[in-house]
DNA sequence: TGCATTTGTTTAACATGATAAGTATTATAG
DNA sequence: CTATAATACTTATCATGTTAAACAAATGCA
């Protein structure tokens, strides 16, 4: 049998897992999960979302974004809207607390994120990123 | 900014995600989570391991091992021994039954991974396992 | 129109992830 | 020796992962 070390899913998972490890303490500063900071940055981009929206563009289970959603309502950085020709449909958006905060985070992040690329490189960077969404598509084609 | 989608984690994430939906099914068909798998594929490479080899072996933090170990225990599927140097060190092993799960399940993984060595090729998935390994011990290195 | 079906979201239940704190045992300095 | 620190694990707590089920609103169709 192959070689237990040699498993996809656990490499996958120890990179990730490297990777966090530099950006989680400071998200945890400003008493933000990995998750919730997800979410705040595809609100970032969207600029406003549903939930099964927002669900994809962040990665996250449909029951972990409700919990997510209202967490970040009671602490003001998010708010809902109604769609009003869809009353299931909820519009999520940053309030001006939560842009502030992205703001705030948002570049740091993104220094040691560069920290990264320098060690790493940023051609086996983009090879890594290129093989990765390969095997996402090739996956995926054949469900 | 960087644009959201062009997150390394994510990325990770989402590959990792998408080779585990493949695996998820048969685990859960044996009422098995991807993670107490993990802890009885470890077993079986180590034939028996104290708490802490296997949470490194396992990719798993301790709290987490040590609940797992609990409901794997509660179906006789490892037992526990006193390290009779060090009592504080107890050593973990797969019980008959466990073997025998082992053996039932771990050959329809592996046909289930070369199905996915079939659909992306060898060489690129040699390719992203390289990157991986050395991404990972670039990250560590640089602690 | 009336009603079964589908869709978008939330709840529920159990398992794990992450951090901090607790417990027991062993190692170590004085 | 003995108080203290270090080690190996476990508990506790809160947040998320995963699946199934509930729920309400919208849609399709007889």
């Amino acid at each position: 049998m192959r070689d237990f070390k040699h498993s996809l899913p656990m490499e996958l998972m120890r990179a990730r897992e490297a990777a966090m490890a530099r950006f989680r303490p400071m998200l945890r500063d400003h008493g933000l999960t990995e998750q919730q900071w997800r979410v705040i940055r595809a609100l970032v981009d969207a600029g406003g979302a549903e939930v099964g929206e927002l669900a994809r563009k962040s990665c996250l289970l449909a029951p972990s974004l409700t919990r997510i959603l209202q967490h970040l309502e009671a602490r003001s950085l998010i708010k809902r809207a109604q769609n009003s020709t869809d009353n299931r449909r909820a519009i999520i958006s940053l309030t001006a607390r939560g842009r502030r905060l992205f703001n705030k985070i948002g570049p740091r992040l993104e220094s040691l994120y560069r920290v990264i690329e320098d060690e790493f490189g940023m051609e086996r960077l983009e090879s890594l990123y290129t093989l990765l969404a390969e095997f996402y598509e090739t996956l995926q084609a054949n469900r």
